[in-house]
DNA sequence: TCCTGGTGTACGCTGTGCGTACGATTTGCA
DNA sequence: TGCAAATCGTACGCACAGCGTACACCAGGA
């Protein structure tokens, strides 16, 4: 019966992972800490299969029960962590971070293309107060940023592709470009500067900067940013005055991973314990 | 077969799910991007049953190929983010956090325990510059830390336990507090006092105060802590001035998740498009 | 009192996921 | 240039891991 051309999907995919994965997924806004049967019902499973899936993560330290109701623990956070120990890129890029938001007084950031969406993975915030939560691991539609429009622009034109087909550019805003062919001229201008500018696309009166960062072999592995309000600056300013200063961060990134090359690790251990 | 009483150790967990993991971590600064052969070493997992746990995860989107190597993509560090969505005490917390490091200029902190270990979930750097990723998501050993003594002296006898007998109160410097009796005795007066400061037993120079968050039932959920260098501050100074300040904004914190209570959340979703 | 909605668990069948085994490919060395 | 060693991917048949059905139980509300 497994006949029909598209079923037989792969047979070489483990399905309870996947069911592992869904049911730590589970788990959000909108049901923080669910039932069993809650979990069941939102996963589609059994329910005696979301209760061994349950222990099993509880055992892993993942989730905890009280009562009835079942929690992620902290635990969940340090699997981020490996990410983070294993791209020398966000170990290379904080220092430059730092140095852009203290020369500009402003957050700064450094994201990757993740399908249609950018992840932060390594930000400063600006000492300006109440940032908010746009923070490591938050994605964010790459249409609309000046970060996903240079990774878009440098990245492959099948990226460039899943961003329009699959994410469709919906309008976040009223400003949000959101025809395929207009998008792909802003591309093209993104790739002819080496830079992109978004004035409210993501967010009203959200302003933001981004340049390519390059690996040695000169291809784009990420995207650092400067972020700003609209109240405090227009896009020209910024061209002015952030965007040289942005530019020449991303090459001293450039450099220092060139330096680091992908040659032997060294010692990034003693990282875990140093401090302020 | 199953009759000795060790053996038969749960038919409720899935092997899948924690080989899945287990591929999952062995992703580390030791080894960033393995090949599935490594990968099965690490593991000691079956080369077949590697490749096929890689390639669900790639499915999934958390690791991508790059010829024969095998890399994490960000994608996984949105997993945690999971965690921030479900724990309205991040949310809260965080200006709180944002005001004791400005009030003080110093790094502040909140931590939950995890086994024997403390796991920074919110933080704020000092502007003071080259904080150095002691972020979200880092695990330090509880018995050497303000916070750990904290959670210890205000958790259940179990944990405490825990810690002595299956971490060892191994010394990390040579203040480091190693005797069990000692270090019962300094949680009986954490949970007197209300407090921890902790001076150079983590890490030579590195200075701590901690305080515990209380959720609206009264219990203890989380702590907060301040983190300065021994350089800069004695720690009766701290106790001094720091500490007055560390413990009402322990306290506000501990109102204004009462307020919250556990109603029916509220919407966190606007979040994610917040700026700074 | 029943009813609702949650829980744990026994159990037998199925098909998932296992590892062995093999062929293809690449790399280093003579 | 050719052989050997060490990768890789994958086919395949078997075993048992994990599945869901079914049932018992328990707490709270009407």
């Amino acid at each position: 019966m497994n006949d029909s051309p598209e079923a037989g999907l792969d047979r070489d995919r483990i399905q309870s992972i996947e069911r592992g994965f869904a049911v730590l997924l589970a788990f959000d806004e909108e049901s923080p800490s669910p039932t069993a049967t809650e979990v069941a019902e939102r996963t589609g499973l059994s329910r005696p299969a979301v209760r061994r899936i349950l222990l099993t993560l509880q055992h892993l330290g993942y989730v905890k029960v009280s009562g009835q109701r079942w929690m992620l623990t902290p635990r969940v956070l340090t699997i981020g962590q490996h990410f983070a120990a294993t791209n020398s890129i966000i170990e290379v890029t904080q220092p430059h971070l730092l140095r852009l938001a203290e020369r500009t007084g402003e957050s700064a950031s450094l994201a990757q293309l993740d399908g249609i969406d950018v992840i932060y993975i390594a930000r400063v915030h600006a000492r300006r107060v109440l940032s908010l939560n746009v923070d490591i691991g938050t994605r964010l539609p790459a249409h609309a940023t000046a970060m996903g429009r240079v990774l878009a622009a440098f990245g492959g034109a099948d990226e460039v592709d899943r961003i329009i087909n699959e994410g469709g550019l919906p309008a976040l805003t009223s400003r949000t470009v959101t025809d395929p062919i207009n998008f792909r001229d802003i591309l093209h201008q993104v790739r002819v500067d080496g830079f992109a500018i978004v004035d409210g696309e993501l967010e009203e009166g959200f302003l933001s900067a981004s340049a390519p960062v390059r690996d040695a072999k000169g291809a784009v592995i990420a995207a650092i940013a400067y972020s700003t309000s609209r109240a405090r600056q227009t896009p020209e300013e910024v061209a002015r005055d952030v965007l040289p200063i942005l530019r020449e961060i991303a090459l001293d990134i450039g450099s220092d991973l060139a330096v680091l090359g992908d040659r032997p690790r060294v010692l990034a251990l003693g990282a875990r314990n140093t401090f302020s």
